[in-house]
DNA sequence: TTCGTAAATCGCAGCGCTATGATTAGCCCA
DNA sequence: TGGGCTAATCATAGCGCTGCGATTTACGAA
């Protein structure tokens, strides 16, 4: 019947030019309604909104974002979701931003700078309108295209050095700190801390270093430490207690660089017949679901795993929303000391 | 010094247009370097890599997505990556997904339809090249907007009902009647099934219906149920056993809708003095990453959620590459029962 | 009634890339 | 040496939307 035309192109059904039409109005009138509401009169907002629901009109947001040269995607990188204290920030962002109408992309650095950097190259393609990181360290190249790219970033769960752009957080040498600081106060002389990973993990890392410092510059107190290159869990914190009893016969107090390798000693101790906390004080960092739980219930530090989350997500949307006050660039949110039983 | 031009528009600093300058090619085989290497020449592409290399060029993925009608991102659904199963999977679908360079974009339902369908409907903005989500029980309207939009979608962690497109899981029930199955055979006769959100957690009932039935048909066994609308969790377990003992004192087998549950069990029953496995036997479901460490250690059913994110991830890889083999509709993951101490 | 001002609305010109079909280069064999 | 083919490359025409400035409308004051 008819020539074949030089281009054919494949289409959405439904454009903004169709609900314009529709509600007698121009496209750009139905760009305004969709970005802000406010600038379009009562009128037209209710012929549009009618011709949206009518022609069940679904924006494309490729062609807004090119359009913007900005998306609407926050993406997010964090070592790996499996862990809960990540979990925790990404359900919490995903949810306050979310209600922006913001689209989390998740990226997982497997502990790794260099993954990292290849996953921020990949968010730089989608124009983000935020890049949120873990920690504070990463590759030259990842901190170089980062600010070369003016796009706002966030870097969580970690203070100490400068950040890139904005950070939330904690000290976690703090975090060791109070745990030292808290098991001498409960009368302990030999402190042991015994962590999983520290390598690759360096908040642990950090928490360890502030933990050992403490203990030592306390007269009287001595504090040894216990690694494993394995990821934490609470086998390998079995594993690590025994060790560590065997090791140091006499120690009187555990800090564990997390609450699974504190489950761990828990069980453990349940089956060598060592009495939490009489013979042996018992302290995690985590908070997780099941520490107060535990028989005997655990003494640790909960980070704000769900607060640092939404902190980000305000900090992000106020960046959005104005460019003129670059809001405060460092938040500390702190982190909470819970004695239970084991200590 | 110059007259206001009409119009300016904010711009990125290196195009492909500039990478082809460079490169002293054209734009489009630029294009056809960057999404099929093999149809370009070795000369062109040495010259290409160079250029990219040296102007630091980034794609910008919105323009890409416009232009082709489909975008580079996938989304992923699921009630919350809080919960340990969801998180290994979609931190297992980032990973497969990932190396393709698809962007997993994350959505969390909380365990509702209403939310799921509108985090569908902002998906779709996206022109996403798949959708996965959790489950096969969704709105009417979810299904519509989904079977209308032609974009693969994989539903993941259940077996049952008519998938929308494709589904990656297993059979619930099966994971309650294998449950009943092992306690009957461990010659457990007055069997129990604690849980925790059955209303929400379609999952967990159907792993509790599946339990009881099988349990009830088996001649000289009884099986009661106990439930709490609390989320899982340890403590809720450790509750539910009390009231689980005070209700039924010949109780000599419980199955937990999850390991979290299982936990505060086992910490009930040492606290009150009731051992496991003698006088009764408990299996869990999850294995969670305590699991295996427990005291004892819990007899537990195993879900493969790093499997089902990586079929799924194949299924979608697949699906994009050939519109040809609409690739089996359903695979069935199975699940391995995991007999340890506590039965 | 006319004008000035603010509030609404509109028209234009792309954003940076890809799909398509057309064109050119490369190469084997007769 | 030329024909016939395949392999490479290219030019074109948008994809659907937004930012900007221009234009129109609304409305009270003079």
């Amino acid at each position: 019947m008819e020539a074949t035309k030089r281009h054919r192109r494949k289409m959405q059904s439904v454009t903004m030019m169709d609900v314009a039409e529709r509600a007698q109005v121009s496209p750009s009138t139905v760009s305004l309604y969709l970005r802000k509401p406010d600038a379009v009169s009562a009128t037209a907002s209710r012929a549009i909104a009618e011709a949206i629901d009518a022609l069940k009109y679904v924006p494309n947001l490729m062609a807004g974002g090119l359009a913007a040269a900005s998306s609407r995607a926050v993406s997010v990188i964090v070592p790996s979701v499996r862990n809960a204290f990540f979990a925790e920030t990404v359900a919490t962002m995903q949810a306050e931003l979310g209600r922006e109408r913001l689209q989390v992309m998740l990226g997982h650095s497997e502990y790794s700078e260099r993954e990292e950097e290849n996953l921020v190259k990949m968010a730089l393609s989608w124009k983000p309108a935020a890049i949120v990181l873990t920690g504070l360290s990463h590759t030259a190249t990842t901190r170089r295209l980062l600010k070369e790219s003016s796009v706002p970033v966030v870097e969580l769960w970690e203070l100490g050095r400068e950040p890139i752009d904005m950070a939330v957080g904690f000290y976690h040498e703090q975090v060791g700190s109070t745990a030292a600081t808290h098991l001498v106060q409960r009368g302990r002389k030999q402190l042991l801390y015994i962590g999983a990973r520290l390598q690759e993990d360096r908040r642990a890392a950090l928490r360890a270093d502030g933990f050992l410092r403490t203990a030592r510059e306390t007269d009287g107190v001595t504090a040894e430490i216990i690694e494993h290159p394995a990821p934490a869990s609470a086998a390998i914190g079995a594993m690590l207690l025994a060790e560590a009893i065997k090791k140091y016969p006499d120690a009187d107090a555990i800090a564990c660089s997390n609450d699974h390798i504190a489950l761990g000693v828990i069980f453990e101790c349940q089956r060598i017949g060592i009495s939490i906390p009489e013979r042996l004080s018992v302290i995690g960092f985590g908070d997780l679901s099941f520490s107060g739980a535990c028989n005997p219930a655990l003494t640790t530090i909960r980070p704000p795993g769900d607060l640092i989350g939404t902190e980000a997500a305000r900090l992000i949307l106020e960046r959005i929303r104005s460019f003129e006050h670059p809001a405060p660039q460092v938040i500390d949110t702190r982190f909470t000391l819970l004695q239970r039983q084991s200590s």
